[in-house]
DNA sequence: CCGCGGCGTTAAGAACCCGTCAAGATCGGC
DNA sequence: GCCGATCTTGACGGGTTCTTAACGCCGCGG
């Protein structure tokens, strides 16, 4: 079910989105300003996310910018009719898409649509293989040998990263802002723990790590092959 | 250098439009029609479609899936003013954004960067090779021979000012400022020990440089090839 | 000939990072 | 409401990296 985050001042724009949304079955949480509505962003991780730029408290750029900082999440922004500059800035702070209000729900929930399927298919090669084991993105499996190997979701998520990464430095900047959400840049003591988990459950010698490298005082590095 | 292919029956519009993004260096080609319009489209593989509704021959959004058969290039209509369901159709017929007549150029020209911006999520970092040893800015890796050289993280941001300067020079105070950040104008201490690490892991002859040169009482400067 | 400033080299202690373990805290299913 | 699985958090030892200072070399000008 696609989750969709609706940052919006106005009670009556963002309860008719609810219920439209709803009713297409799109699971929906709201904020009501800039602050609360970048808080929910890194907690509620959702697919899209649609965004007033008429905030009272944050400039709409601002906020996009700030979503852009760790995710490239789908923005479709929502704004009165008005400046033509407003757009250029909103779309060159990367926002993906913008309507202006008054908006027909049947547009709104087509660009949605539009968004979603844009941001979603990467099915190019969701199984990279390893002499040791294989992972399978799409169906979020890991097989070693000839048995399934059983990972906690956070583990998936961290491994998850890394082989879409295969072969590149990830930072734990990255790692942590993309499996934890931005804001615990610090915690690398999560990571210190999951890598372990992980190499316990798929090196082969989970002391000499040959596919889930450290890069002292960078970050790891998922080497296939 | 982008490539824009634009099919219109309109000319005033197609003229406007080939003014204007050839301005902006984009390299544009035309078709009038939808029949020539999909031709031209195998034929030249533009990074963008911009693409009339309202065509001679064909229906707008059997021209999209025309297109959406075989390619994922990124799609823009423009339309006239007019129907909601025309819009909604050619969005789910694979469309990815929709702009309608009249409209500003601006407004199209931060959509076209929008849709490009999304469509090329892989900014290709360089990969620097002299013939002693390979540096690849996305992977943060050299390559010394067969084997890879192990940096430390300080000499790591050292070798990447100096490689994305390649061939120019740096001077001592913005390679201080940019790896140690501003405030460190005085230590060059620093420099010298962090060059002579890197010297001594990729220079054939660290006591006689061959890449990272020394410009006395300036800076230091890499030389590739 | 000597002093001086910029550069390269080396070494040592401090600071930091990583892997590991284990004990709460929390979540979710029954 | 209970219980197991999972996630958070803190602490420790061993290793690496950073910082800092000292020393020697060289070219230059006095």
């Amino acid at each position: 079910m696609t989750r969709v985050l609706v940052i919006d001042d106005e009670a009556p724009i963002l309860r008719a989105l609810k219920i439209n949304l709803t009713a297409r079955k799109y699971e929906v949480c709201t904020a009501a300003d800039g602050a609360s509505g970048l808080a929910a962003m890194a907690r509620e991780r959702p697919d899209v996310l649609i965004l007033d730029l008429g905030l009272p408290d944050m400039d709409g750029t601002e906020v996009i910018k700030g979503v852009r900082g760790w995710t490239s999440t789908p923005i479709i922004v929502l704004s009165a009719w008005g400046q033509e500059s407003q757009k250029v800035a909103a779309l060159d702070a990367g926002a993906d898409d913008y309507v202006t209000k008054p908006f027909g729900m049947d547009e709104l929930l087509a660009r949605l649509r539009a968004a979603v399927r844009r941001a979603s298919p990467a099915p190019d090669e969701p199984v990279v293989t390893t002499a040791e084991f294989t992972v399978d993105l799409a169906r979020k499996r890991v097989t070693r040998g000839t048995a399934d190997v059983r990972l906690t979701p956070t583990e998936w998520q961290v491994l998850e990263v890394l082989v879409r990464n295969a072969d590149r430095l990830v930072t734990q900047r990255r790692l942590l802002a993309e499996v934890w959400g931005p804001g615990y840049h610090n915690e690398a003591n999560y990571l210190r723990v999951y890598m372990a988990n992980l190499r316990r459950k798929l090196e082969p010698d989970p002391s000499v790590p040959r596919y889930l490298l450290t890069e002292p005082g960078m970050g790891y590095r998922f080497l296939p092959g």
